[in-house]
DNA sequence: TTTATTCTCCCTACTTCTGGGTATTTACTT
DNA sequence: AAGTAAATACCCAGAAGTAGGGAGAATAAA
C-alpha cells in the first residue's frame, strides 16, 4: 500500500486526482493539502511514501516546499506535478534531488505508474519535461542560475512591474533616480535579461507581483 | 440525465472531473476534449447539455470557444472553470451569456451542484468569482475596459514579452522596424498603459503568455 | 576591527522607446 | 461601390532606458 499526500491549491484538482486514485488499490491517497506550509505540518504527524506535489501555489510553492522539507530531515519520496515544460523549475528540481516529475495532461496511467516508480525510490521524469531540460542546459546555462537578488532590488523590480519609470521609482523611495538606475542595472545582469520586459516577466513567474 | 462535454488541456483534470462526476447518477460525461477546436468539432455532431469549459488553454482559449459556439448557432449551457479570480476574464463572460463560472479551487458539491443549476439554464457564479468581479469593475472602470485587440497586436504583444526589441521583431515579422513602432505605439494606447512593462504585465494577467 | 555586502551617487555615450503626426494598400462588410 | 478596420510604412522630437565606468557611506558579518 502506497500512503500518498496530495498537494494542490485547487480542491477540483485534489478531489479529481483522488478520484483517479481510488481506482487503484495498490495506492491511497491518506491526506490532502491545499498549500504548502499545510504540507509540512501534515508530513510532520503523518507516515506519507509518496508526497504528490504541485509546483505552481501561491504563496509557498512546491520548491520552497521540497527546500523545508529537507531542511527539517524529513524523508519522503517527491514526486511533482507541472503545469507545463518549464525547465528552469525542472532543473532545480533535479538539483534538489526530487524522484520524479509529472506533466498534468498526462494520462491516469502514466500518473499511477509514476508513482509506483518513486514510492520504489526509483527516479522518474516525463519524456517531455526531461527533453525541454536537455534543450535548456544548452540554452540558459548561465542565465538565471541562483539569482540572489537584495531587499532593495526586489523591492526596484516591484515597483518597476508596476509601470513607475526611474524618476518616478526614486521620488516614491527618496533616493537618487541615478541610484535607480544602478539598482535596474545591477537586477538586469543578475537576472541575465535584456530589458526591462526581461525584468517584468521574471517578476511574474516568480511570484514578486 | 445531464450530458456533459468536458474541455480541459490538461489530461489529468480531464480525468479528474470525470471521476469526480461518476460518482453522480444524474451526471454523465459523455466526451470530453483537449483543446477548443476539438471541443467545436464535438459540439456538432453530439447531443450536450453541458459544456464543461476551461477557459486556460493554448491556441483556442475558452472565450474563443464561446464566441464560435455562438458564431455558428450552436446553442449549450456553457460553465467556465477559472483558475484565479481574474475579473476582466469573468467580466467578459457574463457579457458573452455564458450560464455560470466556477473556480478550479471550488469543492466537489459545489461542482455538482453548478451542473445541475446551468443545465436547467440558471445562471450560477461562485461567489468569489462575482466579488472580485464587482471590486475591478470600480478599480479598472476606465482602463481595460473592451480591449479590442488584433491578431497582428497580439503577436507583437507576445513578442515585446519575449524581450525582443524592435528590430528584432521586424526581423522576425519580417516588417519594418516603423510598423512594430506604430503597433506598439497602438497597443500602448489601447490598453492605457504607459509603458513596456505595462504591456508585459497585461499580457501575463491576460494569459498571453 | 576588519571585511564584505549593500545601498548610495555620479559621469559619458549610445540605443531604444514614446507620442505626435500622416498616409497607402489590402481585405472585409454593407 | 463605398465604407471600415487592419496592417503596413514613414517623419520628428523628446523621454527613458542600457552599458560602461568609478566611488563614497552605511551596515552586517567574521
Amino acid at each position: 500500500m502506497i500512503r500518498v499526500l496530495l498537494v494542490d491549491d485547487h480542491q477540483v484538482v485534489i478531489d479529481g486526482i483522488s478520484s483517479i486514485l481510488e481506482d487503484d488499490a495498490s495506492i491511497k491517497v491518506v491526506d490532502s493539502a491545499l498549500n504548502g506550509a499545510d504540507a509540512l505540518r501534515k508530513l510532520e504527524f503523518s507516515a506519507v511514501d509518496v508526497l504528490l506535489l504541485d509546483i505552481n501555489m501561491p504563496e509557498m510553492d512546491g520548491i520552497e516546499v521540497v527546500r523545508q522539507l529537507q531542511m527539517k530531515g524529513i524523508e519522503v519520496n517527491v514526486l511533482i506535478l507541472t503545469m507545463h515544460n518549464n525547465a528552469q523549475f525542472t532543473k532545480q528540481l533535479i538539483e534538489l534531488g526530487v524522484q520524479g516529475c509529472i506533466l498534468k495532461n498526462s494520462g491516469k496511467k502514466e500518473l499511477i505508474l509514476a508513482i509506483n516508480e518513486v514510492s520504489q525510490g526509483r527516479r522518474i521524469y516525463g519524456d517531455d519535461v526531461t527533453e525541454s531540460l536537455f534543450d535548456s542546459l544548452e540554452k540558459t546555462q548561465k542565465a538565471v542560475d541562483q539569482v540572489q537578488l537584495t531587499k532593495r532590488e526586489v523591492e526596484i523590480i516591484k515597483l518597476i512591474a508596476s509601470e513607475l519609470n526611474t524618476n518616478e521609482i526614486a521620488d516614491q523611495l527618496f533616493i537618487s533616480s541615478h541610484t535607480v538606475d544602478t539598482h535596474r542595472k545591477n537586477i538586469l545582469s543578475k537576472l541575465g535579461v535584456k530589458n526591462l520586459a526581461g525584468l517584468v516577466k521574471f517578476a511574474y513567474e516568480n511570484q514578486l507581483v
